[in-house]
DNA sequence: ATGCTTATTTAGCAAATGATCATATAGGCT
DNA sequence: AGCCTATATGATCATTTGCTAAATAAGCAT
């Protein structure tokens, strides 16, 4: 008994480690993030304070509960990676919309699609899917009208204040959630994804751009006919090679 | 304590209903279905059972272990709702490829997006990827090629034996991810989806099609070259209304 | 009725798991 | 050096949970 726990002391030199609370709690969180990620949330206290090499307790000295940890961890990888930074760059008309979304995807997925990030995400869902909802609406808020206002100006339409119609917004949508699917095949259902992630997204992007010229109108004639004003000095048509 | 007991039991008057096996079994194989949709697979058999109105070990009686009931609901969900008659439409040519389409979706979001499918779909992903990859494998095999032969001949190219590309079957993909990421949206963020879901599946497939008149053929002109032989008889161009 | 088969329940075990508490000790302060 | 506070630990509790064995009763053939 006291031989193996001598053994087991001298095999493990951890002196007892003593760190400043902010970063114990820093640590725990960053650990947490990963386990349950990994594992659900459903994993156990006593296996993620063994992984960060500490003991069970300490954890709840840390947090009043194993769901207030969860609770932690949530706010910190939802609300910690969203960046306003992204969103004024697509609105710089100077720039073609092609290029400003290529440019949002690639700062958007480097932050997001992650395995972490997106498995964290779909546990919550399955679990209590209020802080879902409110992470979609930050998209819905903050993202989806700037597109949906883009793109109808890159389809040679004046600026008016038609808000979005719901139908607008599905449709940007489409596109969005087609490169997130990408993200949860990989990283949830760990299936290979074997082509270069921007050159697909140029390429979605580029497809999607081209049909909207098209189809977006008629959208709009549909589902938000105020928004149908022809600007004055029509711009550019997007087609980069003329439909023959 | 006694009190009690009676009380409950004339409360609820069941007279140990005794089933066929096969009926019982049927039985707790779809209140399983919908009991992990709901909770996921760490939900407990004891809930599982008293949701059913049965005893707990009689879940024992017809499965091995929770595991073994799991399995057959994995395999109740995902083998059980693959249609292969989905798939031969799509390669009739005497109809538009649009209408082709939107039959395919409305039949496959008919069976497949629905709360339990997503939601065991995703549990099953989180907790054991294998049989979220032998499903895609499916769709990568008995779909997607059938959509990339369809979409180069729409874009006026000749049948070739050129395999699909890997950029081409995620190219088709990022249209399929759209639509099941409104399914998730649904289904497991609980997010209210406001639009017809059948129109707005028109109107992305109409802009899928319009793009790739002019986008498909400079992705295969990159990375399938040799299916970029023209049609003898040029198809009539998608385009139902002329990119002005 | 009688007895046989088997579906179903009652009662309960052993392991796992979230949470707690008294105790030990590291590290700064005087 | 010596004290004091907050951090860290080991032992332990109460509950939950997958699973089993024995008891009970419903249908069925005779």
């Amino acid at each position: 008994m006291t031989q193996k726990k001598r053994a087991a002391s001298s095999a493990s030199p951890t002196p007892r480690l003593r760190l400043a609370s902010a970063d114990r709690e820093r640590q725990i969180i960053d650990g947490a993030i990963n386990y349950f990620a990994e594992v659900g949330f459903s994993g156990q206290t006593r296996e993620l304070s063994s992984r960060l090499g500490i003991t069970q307790p300490l954890l709840y000295r840390y947090f009043a509960s194993k769901q207030a940890l969860i609770e932690r961890v949530y706010q910190t990888v939802f609300e910690g990676r969203w960046n306003p930074a992204w969103i004024a760059p697509l609105r710089d008309r100077a720039t073609p919309l092609r290029e400003r979304l290529i440019e949002f995807y690639r700062q958007y997925s480097a932050a997001t699609y992650r395995p972490e990030w997106i498995r964290i995400y779909m546990h919550a869902g399955l679990s209590d899917p209020a802080l879902n909802r409110r992470y979609l609406q930050l998209v819905r808020r903050e993202l989806l009208p700037v597109l949906v206002r883009e793109l109808r100006h890159a389809c040679g339409l004046a600026d008016t204040d038609t808000p979005p119609a719901e139908e607008e917004l599905e449709f940007v949508w489409s596109l969005h959630g087609g490169f997130f699917y990408m993200a949860v095949r990989q990283h949830v259902y760990q299936a290979r994804v074997q082509v270069d992630f921007m050159a697909h997204v140029a390429r979605v992007v580029d497809n999607f751009l081209t049909g909207a010229q098209v189809v977006y109108p008629k959208l709009l004639a549909e589902c938000a006919p105020a928004a149908l004003v022809m600007a004055r000095a029509p711009v550019a048509p997007r087609a980069r090679r003329p439909v023959k």
